[in-house]
DNA sequence: AACTATTGGTTGTAAATGTAACTAACAAGC
DNA sequence: GCTTGTTAGTTACATTTACAACCAATAGTT
């Protein structure tokens, strides 16, 4: 497997992961990027409403661990594409309560099936004890010391 | 688990890969950039060179399926550091063979020792058979489709 | 030898990202 | 009411990356 002093990249999880990880997205990204012009962070914020419902960005920002820079111009791409609405709350009017258009949740459901079926793709390469174990470390490592990050 | 037309950004794998990719290599940035001002492609190159001994630069594209300006650049910057030497090869001057120096070794031995530690740290988190399967996902699915990006 | 294609590698420029500083709205203490 | 602190979100600027064009060396063809 792995040499004691010296080990192979491939055994390296960051390595291994971020590869992983690479291949992936890179080969999502032609969907959402190819056929509606989007950036990988408006797709998650996208992916986001669609699933939860509306919500503000900062919600997105934690849910999603993404910096609220981030957020904040993936929304302002959407808004400007028409796939999202902004709604000031009257009680606290920093919040912006984001909520896709008709438009945008065409765009969703379609992406989303291309998700769907691109996920069961990859789950096609492996057995179901492995995807659920596979599953499992992931949650455990995506929360593993990445407390500071989301802001 | 997962409700049947739509579903949660946590099950979508390429979302989940990385979000833990992000994780472990946010966090183990900070030795590299930390401690000798690296960036991720410049310590992923001298992590093969480290490993593997001396090659051409296209060698470590292809290894480490990175693209052909990324680690131009990153070779550029870790020769600026004297971490490594390049000797043109008289049959074909085109390529040339990359080296790293002793201080580059040293750093390599340094930062190496930081990447077993804590690779054994996100271990520590899992059984022995769940690494074992992880790690097998984790390749099955970089080599997935990837074949066109590393030039 | 001359002509084209391919390959290893670099550079220029535009797009994307990270970081920090900023604004505006609210909350708490006095 | 005024000062201080916190929070949601935006903007400005510097760093990094992606993409395409490019150069120089070699290989293959005629």
């Amino acid at each position: 497997m792995r040499r004691d002093s010296e080990f192979d990249p491939q055994d390296f999880l960051p390595y291994l992961l971020n590869q992983a990880a690479e291949a992936l997205s890179l080969e999502f990204q032609r969907h959402y990027r190819g056929q509606y012009g989007m950036l990988r962070t408006e797709w998650r914020v996208l992916f986001h409403l669609g699933c939860y419902g509306e919500m503000t960005a900062k919600e997105i920002c934690v849910r999603g661990r993404l910096h609220k820079t981030k957020v904040s111009r993936a929304v302002a791409a959407l808004h400007r594409k028409r796939f999202l609405t902004r709604r000031e709350l009257e009680r606290d009017r920093r919040h912006a309560v984001l909520q896709l258009t008709a438009l945008g949740q065409r765009v969703f459901a379609d992406l989303s099936r291309d998700a769907h079926a691109f996920d069961s793709e990859v789950r096609a390469a492996m057995t179901p004890d492995e995807a659920t174990i596979l599953h499992r470390c992931l949650i455990r490592i995506a929360r593993f010391e990445a407390a500071q990050r989301t802001e």
